[in-house]
DNA sequence: CTGTATCCCGTCGGATACTG
DNA sequence: CAGTATCCGACGGGATACAG
């Protein structure tokens, strides 16, 4: 790993691992690809009934960058109400197997982190 | 996925992988885990060289949240000028081929993402 | 050498109200 | 139903200066 590719993994837009961290690291993104994924195909209202928590502004913008990322695939019936449907690509698909591996990971270590976030804690107060 | 469970997978505090995320999501974190991973024990100094671009500030926050997390060990040498030391836990090494993973997948998918990101602003452009 | 302390700005995300 | 628009507070992260 020399200093021209430490250049580029410092730079967010040269940065592949970076591209995709800063989408599937901010808040939603995650739990919407994994309601997904469960259900298949969801309307805009149905998804934000199963994250409940979610802001409607956060859940819009949230789909339009996994949109935007070919991460989902948004579909709309030209009718009146209108109707809107979302699930997941290929390229998201392809991409779940990684991020249970990572929840799986969360899950089994979550507990000695912070047990180990306490004791740090503890041990750096004044 | 209960709505018990999407309520936690919506808490930070009790969501086991946004937890993860939170750390190794930041700009940083990543890529001072691929630096210590490489050359393994490495001072202040020394990791500072390696990723030049980021501030004194900002690489002591992200090692003082990894050793909180207990994902890299601090050793303190009482001399002066003061020597200080840091490499990678067991724990943290148990989670570097889950971040090898992402990155590859972010090598082999990051064309096509960008590719489809300029068409989206393309065809969503008024 | 190994950090802290301030200041400051941009972005993320929440609340609320409004629209085709 | 499926969003947008606006405002606003909190926080991540950079620049600079200082300290043990």
């Amino acid at each position: 790993m020399d200093q021209e590719i430490l250049k580029k993994y410092s730079n967010v837009d040269e940065c592949p691992v970076r591209n995709v961290l800063d989408r599937i690291g901010n808040k939603w993104t995650l739990l919407v690809l994994l309601v997904l994924e469960e259900q298949q195909v969801l309307r805009f209202n149905e998804l934000h009934t199963y994250i409940s928590t979610i802001s409607q502004k956060m859940l819009s913008v949230t789909l339009k960058s996994l949109e935007a990322d070919g991460l989902v695939k948004r579909t709309i019936y030209p009718q009146v109400p209108p109707k809107v449907e979302y699930e997941l690509t290929a390229r998201a698909q392809s991409l779940l197997p990684l991020i249970h591996n990572l929840v799986d990971w969360s899950k089994t270590h979550i507990n000695a982190i912070k047990t180990s976030r306490k004791h740090y804690e503890l041990v750096t107060r004044k």
